[in-house]
DNA sequence: AGCACAATTCATCACATGATGAAAAACGTC
DNA sequence: GACGTTTTTCATCATGTGATGAATTGTGCT
């Protein structure tokens, strides 16, 4: 269902005006939209600069121009805004008695706001192209997990919240990468109310 | 720079079928082996034939020679040998009252095995990229996910197969692509123990 | 007005990739 | 040894890619 960006037959619009547009701040962001769903839905791999600058209705150069290597621009669309989420929400708060359920609430209401979806989905398909995992190892882990599990004070933080993620990836890419049914279709509190206990089984119970 | 039109006219060409192979049989198991190393390490987009071919020590036109176009050594370097295995082995004896232990036990076997690993490793790089998912809802759920439900004559088979394919496939990211420490060195036996009881609840437990 | 600068476009470069087809080498058969 | 088939190599082609730099155009400042 990929919607094809505007065909903007200018025929009798205005001739393609060059130079500094009144509004540019505008360029830039479009940019970066196009780059998240882009990278969100086809990866890293599958995703070109050109097609970006298409999908912007902007000159390929401009991405360069304004986000440097396609790097770059991964990671700018990355730009993990669930790092402030993450710390602002009450899943930190209070001790892991409940945190299993905090942790899939937070992350249903995370993946119900496009603003978010997106960067993590993309994180997600990044994870598993070619070097991309080094790029999850520092930005998804370090950023999101880690944090998570020290302000629960676990013992084995990284062991649990190893799991957690395991747990986690396995949503995500059995729901939205593969939409495996009924798994894809079911609502969210039903996710909630079944991976929950299996969270706070990996938080809080004896590992082996 | 060109400047001759394209003779291309198809003057007679030889039949390349049948007949008898002298020293052949090593070169297209090399070639095979070679790329499923390479699809199952950095996937289909991080694949060429060129670094297969060079891989194999061969040249890269014969990988093209032997399988046809890229699309084609990918599926041959799949080939799910998963499948007869998984239909073999005693997963499928018994009720469901172990069954998240023989499950992740299973999972334990065909992964140590390199020969069912590559494959299984290329199907989940596969998975994520353009156009995967369908190929993994073709090929992982029905040949390998749904038969194991089924044996179990569970309630809501799919539903709880999803819920098992998640936690393996998170598993399988986490662990062997992300390799996410200290679960990517956690010995297999700690993975059953850790899991087992997971799938369990999965296939058993009362759902939401 | 005039000027500096940012925003934009165009025209390429350099390179890797998938793919093809023709020539050359290896090999068995007669 | 000659022949035919198979295996292998070589030389390209066409394409898409990331990236760069120069030219162009409008904006805002002085």
């Amino acid at each position: 269902m990929s919607e094809d960006a505007a065909p903007s037959a200018t025929v009798g619009r205005a001739p393609q005006r060059r130079g500094r547009r009144p509004g540019a701040p505008d360029t830039r962001a479009a940019i970066l939209a196009a780059a998240r769903t882009s990278f969100a839905a086809t990866g890293f791999a599958g995703t070109s600069i050109r097609s970006v600058a298409a999908a912007a209705g902007v000159d390929p150069a401009l991405v360069h121009h304004y986000f440097g290597t396609k790097d770059d621009l991964f990671l700018a669309a990355l730009e993990l805004r669930v790092d402030p989420r993450v710390a602002r929400l009450p899943v930190l708060e209070g001790g892991p008695e409940h945190a299993g359920r905090r942790i899939m609430e937070l992350f249903v209401s995370v993946w119900d706001d496009e603003e978010t979806r997106l960067p993590l989905l993309a994180l997600v398909r990044g994870a598993v192209e070619p070097g991309g995992a080094r790029l999850v190892q520092d930005g998804f882990f370090r950023l999101v997990l880690r944090p998570i599990g020290d302000a629960f004070d676990l013992d084995q933080p990284d062991r649990r919240m190893a799991l957690v993620a395991s747990q986690l990836f396995g949503l995500i890419v059995v729901r939205y990468v593969l939409a495996l049914e009924p798994l894809a279709s079911a609502p969210a509190s039903e996710l909630v109310a079944t991976y929950a206990p299996v969270l706070q089984g990996y938080l809080t119970a004896p590992l082996p």
